[in-house]
DNA sequence: AAATTCACATACAGACCTGTATCTGAGTGC
DNA sequence: GCACTCAGATACAGGTCTGTATGTGAATTT
C-alpha cells in the first residue's frame, strides 16, 4: 500500500516521537542525541530537522501526543476499565515513570513544557477524583467535600510510592501502591464518620 | 591561615561537590559538564580529575556526602527540631527536590548509585517513622503495627506532593504537604479506633 | 509527461566535551 | 635548605553534538 506525502510524513513524525520516548526513558532527555533518536526511528538527522525545530520542540510534541493519547484511551471508560488499563501499563511502569520524571525535570527549566505537563497532571488528578468518588459511592458513603484534595493526595502518593519502589523494590511490595490508596480511602471514610459523631 | 596539603585537597573536593550539587539541580547530571563544575568551584578541570575518577564517581561521592551530612545534622534531634530543620531547608525545596530527582534517575541506570540512594531513603523513612510514632504517642494512641508501611506512605506522599506543587503551584498550596501528612495521621487513628470497636 | 515541490539524506563547519600527558610550584621529609 | 612529592594548571588529541547548506528522488501539479 502506497502512502501519500502527508501520510508518510505523519508516519515519520510518529516514529520519531516513539523513538524519542524510549530513548528519553533509557538515557534521559539530555543523554539522548538527535542522531540517536533519528537512528532508532530508522531515519537520518535530516528527517528529524524537517519535522522539528530542535529537541525542545520535540519534547513539547511528545508530551502533547502522550496527553492526547491518554485522553482518548481513558475517555468514557468505567472505573474498572481504567484500573485494568493502568495495570496493563504497569508492566513497564518504571520506564513510563522514568520518562515522566525526565519530562518533569525538563519542565522545571522550560515554561512551555511545564504548561503542557500541568495539563496532563490535571487530567490525571481528575481521573483519580472520579475513581475515588465511585469508591465512596459503592461504600455507601457520601464523597467528602475535600475530594479534590484527596485526589491530589492519591495521585501524588502513587507517584511517590513508585519512586520508592524503584529504589528499594524489596521494601515496597508490588501491591503496595494499590493497598496504600485503598487504605487511604478506608481511613478517610473512618475519619468522616468520626467527625460526624462529633 | 595556611592549610596543610590534605586540608587543602579536602577543601577543593568539598567545593567541587558543592558546585556539582548546584549545577546538577540547575541543568541535570547529564547537562552539567566537568568543565562547568570545576569552573564554578573556582578550579580547572585538572583539579577535578585529580580528585575524582570521572563524573560517575563524583555522583556517588556527592550522594554519600549528602547522606552523611543529613545523618549528622538530624541525629539526636527532637521531632520538633527535625521539623524546624526541614522547614529551614524548605526555602530551596525545588532545587533540593530537583537534585534528588536527578540522582534518582541516575540511580536507575547505575547500581552503585542506587545502593547509595537506597541507604539515604531508608534513613529518611526511619526518621519519618520516629516522627509518626511521637505524633501517635502525643495523641494518646498506640502506634499502629503497620507504622513502618505508614512511614513509607508519608515519605512517598511528601515527595509526590512536592512534585505536583512544582508543576502546578496554584493547585497545591504551600501547606498542603504538612496538611496532608497530618490528615493522614488523623484518619489513620480514626481507622484504628473503628477497627477496635469491631 | 514535464515542471515543481518538498521530505528526507548527505556533507560540512563550529562548538563543546572527555580523558590523558605534561608541566609547575607550593608543601613535606630528610 | 635541598630534594622530593603531588595537587592542580595547561595543552592536546579524539570523539560527539548541533544546526545549516546542499543534494536527490518520489509524489504532486499542471
Amino acid at each position: 500500500m502506497r502512502l501519500s506525502r502527508v501520510e508518510k510524513q505523519a508516519q515519520t513524525r510518529g516514529r520519531l516521537l516513539e523513538a524519542a520516548g524510549e530513548l528519553f526513558a533509557e538515557r534521559g532527555v539530555n543523554g539522548a542525541s538527535v542522531e540517536q533518536i533519528a537512528e532508532r526511528a530508522g531515519y537520518s538527522r535530516g528527517a528529524f530537522y524537517s519535522n522539528f525545530e530542535d529537541k525542545a520542540e520535540l519534547v513539547v510534541a511528545l508530551l502533547q501526543e502522550r496527553t492526547r493519547r491518554e485522553h482518548n484511551e481513558v475517555k468514557g471508560l468505567s472505573w474498572e476499565r481504567v484500573r485494568a488499563w493502568n495495570r496493563s501499563r504497569a508492566r513497564n511502569v518504571t520506564e513510563w515513570l522514568a520518562l515522566r520524571t525526565e519530562l518533569w525535570l525538563y519542565s522545571l527549566r522550560d515554561g512551555r513544557v511545564r504548561r503542557q505537563l500541568a495539563e496532563r497532571e490535571r487530567f490525571s488528578r481528575n481521573a483519580h477524583q472520579q475513581g475515588l468518588a465511585e469508591v465512596f459511592r459503592r461504600a455507601g458513603v457520601q464523597p467528602p467535600a475535600d475530594i479534590e484534595f484527596l485526589a491530589v493526595i492519591a495521585h501524588a502518593l502513587e507517584d511517590g510510592l513508585l519512586i520508592q519502589r524503584a529504589i528499594t523494590p524489596e521494601d515496597v511490595r508490588d501491591e503496595a501502591v494499590v493497598d496504600a490508596v485503598e487504605l487511604l480511602c478506608r481511613s478517610w471514610i473512618a475519619l468522616g464518620e468520626k467527625q460526624k459523631r462529633g
